[in-house]
DNA sequence: AAAAAAG
């Protein structure tokens, strides 16, 4: 983590001289939020309390300024507010806040301007089209800026610097939802900003939670909100979003996943944590060592949650929710976020939840145009040359010779090495990440795609979910999964923050299975579907069994709404966009009714970020003759664009 | 059957 948190801030720029004698800085000092506005106990000594808040002196009016966090909360350790009339100075660098790496780098320096007339206007009419399903007793109404919830100056601060001007549609629906207790399982499609809309409740929460008593045991800490991620490179994601969100609101977020040492992760987690973002083996782990104690937990996300409750993982959570010491639905508040959302998942879910919420964000308007899916029939043994003739096609296409980032999805992990291995012998540079690669080559090979050092990565299954990965032009679906849903989150990689897309899947006998629900899900998304594709979804005995999608329907379903309707069917399950269980892009940005991008991008762009959604090259997938490839849209790579949509 | 997630 970073090298200069508050504990390692030389003596000298701590202490005010005379301040605080008996101060003890040392990173065993680490203060939880609850306890930094009570009257210390035995390690902290009080000076005069300048308030009833224990010594705090935040502002009386609430929030304090800038930089100060939130008004009477713990901005000192042990203390610290009666000294010289609060907090509002900044000379003790007592405060982790003071000294805390700035996320934002130099951005986030200046002070947040932004103009929300300029960017928003335009987008409101989208956000009007797009169907919203709640279901579940007194749900709180939606919301239609940031500030109607009282999030806390801190926050609203960073949401600025994020350059958030106006909430996601999921946003504006899940944060009152969360804000009022209220537990909640949320679909929204990929990119639509899930991430903001379970932090910014759960940061504001411990904000503002003055009373929670947190034991100080020697082993073991007690984080207040556990967010658990399918993978580890997701959690790091969520990780650094979460760090954004809560930059100098004095909620401290700590990581932890396995491949990496156990050790260093411990130590970090003994400086303090609040929110602990952790992939389940790896919190299973520090559990049953003791390390961490989820007695004190009051909220609990789990990100990509039909993928964290599936066969491979539900046992994992299940000892992690409900056989360790977590508190109990009711008493702590739970929230469940996917795009997907099968309602055989859902039956399980409901589990882990008390008087939920059920909440269905569909698409945008016209945002499926964002991603061109194709398919094509392709037999096993001619996959590779046809990949190589796109990938020759895209090259060519590519502008200044920069090739368009390309991300391969396969089966197996053995198939990505060997595919990989082959591409590279045959001069396209590209590598490769699955669970079979150590964690530092997996974090290299995401790093080296991303920055477009290795524009082709071929991975498994391990990257088709929640991963932001800016400028991604094309992903080839080489092999089919098994599951539509895992195709909806594949193609999700593409298609983000306004751009354009495109998605191509290799279909062949292997994948009858897939004809229908693929067929069903391009339909439904104005794709064209090949008439070939159609006659394999037509024959009965490829009905597509468990892939059977929900008729046309706009988003998820509650499964409670059906169970009295309905025998079994598992047919109407799907939360997402447009009956197609999240189409990537969100597309936010895209004009009801047309391609037309709002300048800037729809969501937190600056006016003139030299956002080119649509550069040079849009649009002509298929240049050439039938079957012959046009350029891959361009991707915009100018500055501005806000990340955060997943 | 495969992938992911602890070592």
């Amino acid at each position: 983590m970073s090298s200069n948190s508050w504990a390692d801030v030389s003596e000298s720029e701590r202490a005010p001289s005379g301040a605080w004698g008996y101060s003890r800085p040392s990173r065993t000092n680490y203060v939880p939020p609850h306890l930094r506005s009570r009257t210390p106990s035995s390690d902290f000594v009080a000076p005069s309390p300048g308030n009833d808040r224990g010594g705090y002196g935040g502002a009386p009016s609430g929030y304090g300024g800038r930089g100060q966090g939130y008004g009477g909360r713990g901005s000192g350790y042990g203390g610290r507010g009666g000294v010289g009339g609060g907090w509002n100075t900044r000379s003790g660098g007592w405060d982790r806040r003071d000294t805390e790496t700035n996320p934002f780098g130099n951005d986030g320096n200046a002070d947040p301007v932004v103009n929300e007339q300029e960017n928003t206007v335009i987008n409101f009419e989208a956000y009007e089209d797009i169907p919203i399903e709640t279901s579940g007793d007194n749900v709180p109404p939606p919301v239609n800026t940031f500030a109607e919830i009282d999030l806390g100056e801190a926050l609203n601060l960073n949401i600025q610097r994020c350059k958030y001007v106006k909430p996601t549609p999921v946003q504006r629906n899940a944060i009152p939802i969360l804000a009022a207790g209220r537990d909640l399982m949320a679909c929204a499609q990929t990119g639509s900003g899930k991430t903001a809309a379970f932090c910014f409740p759960i940061i504001s929460g411990i904000m503002k939670d003055q009373h929670i008593e947190r034991p100080r045991g020697v082993r073991g800490v007690y984080p207040l909100a556990v967010i658990l991620s399918p993978t580890r490179e997701l959690a790091c994601q969520i990780h650094d979003e979460a760090r954004k969100f809560s930059y100098q609101t004095g909620v401290k977020v700590v990581v932890a996943y396995g491949g990496t040492p156990v050790n260093q992760q411990i130590r970090e987690l003994e400086r303090g944590v609040d929110i602990l973002v952790a992939t389940p083996g790896r919190l299973n782990d520090l559990l049953e060592r003791g390390r961490v104690s989820l007695q004190m937990v009051k909220f609990l996300a789990l990100d990509e949650a039909d993928r964290m409750l599936d066969m491979g993982f539900e046992p994992q959570i299940r000892k992690i929710v409900q056989q360790m010491d977590m508190p109990p639905p009711g008493v702590r508040q739970t929230m469940l976020f996917s795009a997907t959302f099968p309602r055989e998942i859902q039956r399980l879910a409901s589990d882990f939840l008390s008087n939920y919420i059920f909440l269905a964000v569909g698409r945008v308007g016209s945002s499926t145009d964002l991603i061109v899916q194709r398919v094509e029939f392709v037999h096993d043994s001619d996959k590779r040359s046809h990949l190589m003739d796109l990938l020759h096609a895209q090259r060519e296409n590519g502008n200044q010779g920069k090739q368009a980032l390309t991300l391969v999805f396969v089966e197996t992990k053995k198939g990505a090495d060997s595919l990989e291995n082959w591409l590279c012998i045959n001069g396209f540079p590209a590598t490769t990440i699955h669970g079979d690669r150590s964690q530092q080559e997996r974090e290299v090979a995401l790093r080296s795609f991303k920055t477009g050092r290795t524009p082709i990565l071929v991975a498994t299954d391990v990257a088709a979910r929640g991963l932001d990965i800016p400028h991604v032009a094309h992903v080839v679906n080489f092999d089919l999964p098994n599951d539509i849903d895992d195709y909806v989150h594949r193609i999700g990689r593409t298609g983000r923050a306004g751009n354009s897309g495109l998605a191509t899947a290799f279909f062949n006998d292997n994948n009858t299975s897939m004809a229908k629900p693929l067929a069903e899900l391009m339909q439904e998304a104005n794709q064209e579907v090949p008439d070939w594709l159609t006659r394999y979804a037509s024959r009965a005995s490829f009905g597509g069994g468990k892939n059977r999608r929900s008729g046309g329907r706009f988003g998820g379903r509650d499964f409670r709404r059906e169970s009295f309707s309905r025998g079994g069917g598992g047919a109407d399950y799907y939360g997402g966009g447009g009956g197609y269980g999240g189409v990537p892009g969100g597309g936010y940005g895209a004009m009801p009714g047309g391609y037309g991008p709002v300048p800037g991008g729809g969501y937190g762009t600056v006016p003139g970020g030299g956002y080119a959604p649509y550069g040079r090259g849009g649009g002509a997938y298929y240049g050439g003759g039938p079957g012959g490839y046009g350029t891959v849209p361009s991707q915009g790579y100018g500055p501005g664009v806000a990340s955060a949509w997943d």
